[in-house]
DNA sequence: CTTTAACTATACCGATTGGTATACTGGTAT
DNA sequence: ATACCAGTATACCAATCGGTATAGTTAAAG
């Protein structure tokens, strides 16, 4: 692995641990095997670290998303496939999952959180295409595709997360297909079922 | 305002605004009017300053959330009190909800992650609690009341979060009666309604 | 009048922060 | 042979980090 590549994973790590501000680029480049210059050569700013490690992995995760929440006339059948390429994604790549999260919920003027936030608008963007396009099975949907995509993507959320709770060991973090269909049935049909 | 309220007050601002890694002891002093010692007197270490704000913050939120979520014979009911409760606590103190989840999202092993979790491990058995409670009007839980507990408090969190990534001015984050209404019956139902 | 305790300021600590000036390496193109 | 260039290391920068030793200051209690 050549020294890029060895410092986008070592600070994706440290970054997922104990956060962006938590971790100096001193211990970084330490625990990459290479010197501060190094990183900055390749990196420009600790900001453009994150920046290119975002680029990166988002790439992996929204082609992943473009072809499982495809419409194909079937609302159920979209928001399954969707989960499973959601649960898979972070089953794959727990760390920078979590990672994405983190940044998103921390403070509005950080520079964690200014990084972050036009990716995850853009992934968010995938969860309301879908209602939309299902909007011929709902029926009038007043304006309710951004509830329903916030709510399905608050259960998906959450959902793993108190998985991630008990689980110390974040790769064993699978989701099975029947856990899904559970969720979904919760989901479309409502706890009474 | 003494000077133990005035740092409590300007430390919850900044962390919310910027993380708890992301503001140093320096500047919660300078904002606070007051000089380090003065900071360090009463609260020993910045850990300790979290630790406190936490404590006493938390205990309105529970002492809310206690008396909501006491079952009555059912299940709409309770969830319409506890949600209501729910929102009426984020918009009166919308910084403290949002720096809570900043640090239950924050690394695992980071200080503030590892200062919060106790606090957020205790305000989540309240929902679980109440879907036990429910146990006669659900039937066979098989379980699940961890699942509900998580899908309901996945809801409300969302519903919030998409609120305020909108709206800058978080002390209008007012969610209506109507509002809530529509949440619990896609909860209980599912949105085929 | 003095002791005590709560509180606050000056001035400092070593360590670490993000970032850089400069020089050097090895390989490649002219 | 030489000029160039991507990549790397040594050594440094001012600023800030969390935290503290010490010396007041103030007001109430004996």
């Amino acid at each position: 692995m050549d020294n890029r590549e060895m410092i986008l994973k070592t600070a994706k790590s440290l970054f997922y641990a104990r956060g962006y501000d938590g971790v100096g680029v001193q211990e970084i480049a330490e625990k990459s095997g290479v010197t501060k210059p190094t990183l900055y050569y390749y990196f420009g700013s600790k900001k453009g670290l994150l920046e290119q490690l975002l680029t990166r992995d988002f790439q992996l995760l929204e082609a992943e998303m473009e072809q499982a929440t495809v419409y194909q006339g079937d609302l159920r059948g979209t928001l399954y496939r969707t989960a499973r390429a959601f649960f898979d994604s972070v089953s794959r790549d727990p760390e920078f999952y979590l990672l994405l999260m983190a940044l998103f919920f921390s403070g509005r003027k950080s520079e964690g959180f200014r990084t972050v936030y036009p990716f995850l608008e853009r992934y968010y963007q995938f969860f309301v295409k879908i209602f939309e396009s299902a909007a011929g099975e709902l029926g009038n949907m007043r304006g309710r595709q951004n509830q329903f995509a916030v709510s399905f993507t608050g259960c998906l959320q959450f959902y793993l997360l108190v998985r991630s709770r008990d689980t110390e060991d974040l790769s064993s973090m699978q989701v099975s297909n029947e856990e899904i269909e559970e969720l979904l049935q919760q989901f479309l049909y409502g706890i009474y079922t």
